[in-house]
DNA sequence: TATAATTTAATTGTGCTCAATTGAATCGAG
DNA sequence: CTCGATTCAATTGAGCACAATTAAATTATA
């Protein structure tokens, strides 16, 4: 029987649990992302744009869930790397496209075995992490 | 059958949800958070001060899984708000001690219909949102 | 067509996260 | 007791998140 003493304990929140898993899983990624000179932002965004090869602030910060606020300065850091082109759309100026260079499709392959060994780093079964993924999904489609 | 271009699409990745939800569960409390002139930082901070009344900055940390880069300025900003108190134990001059203010304790009170709010604005049945919270604290419990 | 509304990205300002470093206090081994 | 190691919090610097504002381009409407 919950009262309000109960419903403010951490432990019972899940937007705590939520957060810091969210920051402890990403921490894990940051040894392989610094050998790669990638901070978190700029991996997911290269996901995106491997996926798309071109792609506007736009559509990717949708697929994010970021603002330009957050996705400028982190595509212009991707663009000094050279790993994609920034240009305006000559068919409606308001939109800037980002396209992947072919240094960035390199980048591609020296990412590859990141997922797995991440992946491999944490004890949790297929079945759970299939769960995980599923209710996860079932909450950012409330954002939408 | 898995291969390396499945493996780094978005979609297949657990960091990504996981990150992309945790941040949209924290911007559902914001509007309630700003009611009361707190972060949410300041606010998980507070549920573990109404928990313990009396807690060192280790001890926060430890809670949150936050250091002491994140918290100071967080907890001077409670501070400065009379929600806590922060002294220097008399028995190890090293360890900051933060106490729960009167102030603070009736904090509490105004916080109470929080999560009952943030957890009706979504659409997650009890049986799914305690499988979730069972997973994350599995996740969560290999970062000790 | 003129102008009002909308869309898009950039900018600005505040706050959080985290790694690395610093400095003080304490502890422990010799 | 002394010196080196450890612990703890604060600070610093880089990068991210996000709300609010701005400016330009486009679209819709009167």
């Amino acid at each position: 029987m919950k009262n309000e003493t109960d419903s403010l304990r951490l432990e019972n929140q899940l937007c705590f649990p939520l957060y810091a898993a969210a920051r402890g899983v990403v921490r894990r990624y940051r040894p392989h992302l610094d050998a790669l000179n990638l901070t978190y932002t700029q991996y997911i965004a290269m996901m995106v744009m491997w996926e798309e090869r071109l792609c506007s602030v736009r559509e990717l910060g949708k697929r994010l869930y970021l603002d330009s606020g957050t996705l400028t300065p982190v595509l212009k850091s991707l663009e000094q790397k050279g790993c994609v082109r920034r240009y305006r759309s000559p068919e409606d100026e308001r939109v800037l496209l980002v396209e992947l260079t072919e240094n960035g499709r390199q980048l591609r392959e020296a990412c590859a075995d990141i997922p797995y060994k991440v992946g491999c780093s944490f004890d949790l079964s297929a079945q759970d992490a299939q769960t995980l993924h599923r209710l996860l999904y079932q909450i950012l489609g409330q954002f939408d």
